[in-house]
DNA sequence: CCTGATTTGGACCAGGCCGTCCAGCGAGGG
DNA sequence: CCCTCGCTGGACGGCCTGGTCCAAATCAGG
C-alpha cells in the first residue's frame, strides 16, 4: 500500500498539501479546484494524482489531517499543562490570540464547518481530533478539582467550536471570546 | 424591482425554495446543484431564472432567509417567554429534541457552516439571524435576574452553535447537549 | 556510467454545471 | 372573446472540473 517515496518526492507532497490547505482555509474545499492547487505550487496534473492516487478525495483527507495536526500544535505547550489558573489564562489567552489573527481562514473552522462532512474517512479524523483535545482538556479540568470535570471540559471545547465556526461566519470574534470565558468560568472562579 | 407573481407563482417559487433547503440539508450548499433541484421540483430551467434571476446566488440567499426563518421558528412559542426555570427548561428540552430529531440534517448548521461564507448577503443573513436569536435570549436572562445576562445570553447561542456543527460534523449528539446545560447553569443554579 | 524506478509535464477526455434563449401555453382582465 | 403578460418546457453553448494517459526527465545506487 505504502508507495515508496524520495526525499524529493515526499517535499513535494508535503509542499501540495500545505498549499492547499492555505487555500482552502480561505476559499473552502469547496471554493478550491485541483487546478488551484496546481498553479498554486507549479506542478502538473500528474504529480496530483501521483502523490493522492484517489484524487481530490486523498488530497482533502491529507489536508484534514495536516489541519487537525495544526489545531493541536498551536495550542502547545500550554496545552500540556494546565494544572493552574494561571497556566489556563495562559492557554485561554493563546487560543483567543491565534483565532483573532487568523479571523475566518481558520483550519479549525474549514475541519468543523466543511471536511467533517465531506467524507467517512475525513469525518473519522475530525472524531479524533476531539476526542485527543478533549482528554487533554479533561486532564487538566481534573486536575484543577473542579466539579464535573469531563462534563466542563467538553463545555469549554463546544464553545471554542462555536465562537470559531460564528467567527467564520460572520467576522466577529465576540462570540469566541464570550463563550470561552463562559467554559472557563468553572476553572476560574 | 419587485416583479409581478400571480397566487401560481408564488406558489412555485416556494415550492422550488422548500425543496432547495431540504436538498441542501442533506448535501450541503456545495453538493447541490440547479439540475438537482429543478428535477426535486418537476420544474423547468427557466422557471428557475425566471423566479431567482440572478441563479444560483439567488436561491442560496432566499434558502438562507428561508432556513433562518426556520430556526427561530422551532422554538416558539418557548422563546417568547424565558422567565420562569420551567420555561427555559422546557425550550432547552424543544431545542435538543428538534437538533436531536434532525441529526445532522440541520437548517442551523447549514447557514453557519456553508452557507455564511457563500456571499456577503447570506453572510448578513446570519448575522441578523444571531442578533435576534441573542437579543431574545437576552430578554430572557434579564427576566431572570441572573448576573452579566448579555453575555450568559451570548455563551448559550455559542453553545448551541458549538454543539450543533459539532453534531453536524460528528454525528453524536453529546457535544450540544452538554454545552447546552452548561450554559444554562448561571440561570438554573 | 548504466539501469530501473521515481518524478514531472501537459495534452486530452468525458461529464457536469450554470446560464441563455426562444418558442409555446394558460389565465385573467377588458 | 381576445390579447396581454406571466408561466413553463427544454434545447443549447461554453466553461470548468476531476481524472486518464503516455512520454520525457531526473535521480538513486550498483
Amino acid at each position: 500500500m505504502t508507495r515508496t517515496l524520495t526525499a524529493k518526492g515526499a517535499a513535494t507532497r508535503q509542499r501540495i498539501v500545505d498549499a492547499a490547505a492555505q487555500l482552502i482555509r480561505t476559499a473552502g474545499a469547496a471554493g478550491t479546484s485541483l487546478d488551484d492547487v496546481r498553479a498554486a505550487t507549479a506542478t502538473s496534473k500528474s504529480q496530483l494524482f501521483h502523490y493522492f492516487p484517489d484524487g481530490r478525495a486523498d488530497l482533502l483527507l491529507a489536508v484534514a489531517e495536516h489541519e487537525a495536526a495544526q489545531v493541536l500544535a498551536v495550542q502547545r505547550p500550554w496545552l500540556d499543562d494546565l494544572t493552574t489558573r494561571e497556566s489556563w489564562r495562559q492557554w485561554r489567552d493563546a487560543v483567543l490570540r491565534h483565532y483573532v489573527e487568523l479571523g475566518d481562514r481558520c483550519p479549525l473552522g474549514v475541519l468543523t464547518a466543511e471536511l467533517g462532512k465531506s467524507s467517512p474517512e475525513t469525518r473519522a479524523v475530525v472524531g479524533e481530533l476531539y476526542d485527543t483535545w478533549e482528554a487533554e482538556l479533561a486532564r487538566g479540568t481534573q486536575a484543577m478539582g473542579v466539579e464535573r470535570p469531563l462534563e466542563v471540559a467538553r463545555a469549554i471545547l463546544v464553545a471554542i467550536q462555536g465562537g470559531v465556526v460564528m467567527l467564520r461566519a460572520t467576522g466577529r470574534v465576540s462570540y469566541l471570546e464570550t463563550g470561552l470565558d463562559a467554559g472557563l468560568a468553572p476553572l476560574l472562579r
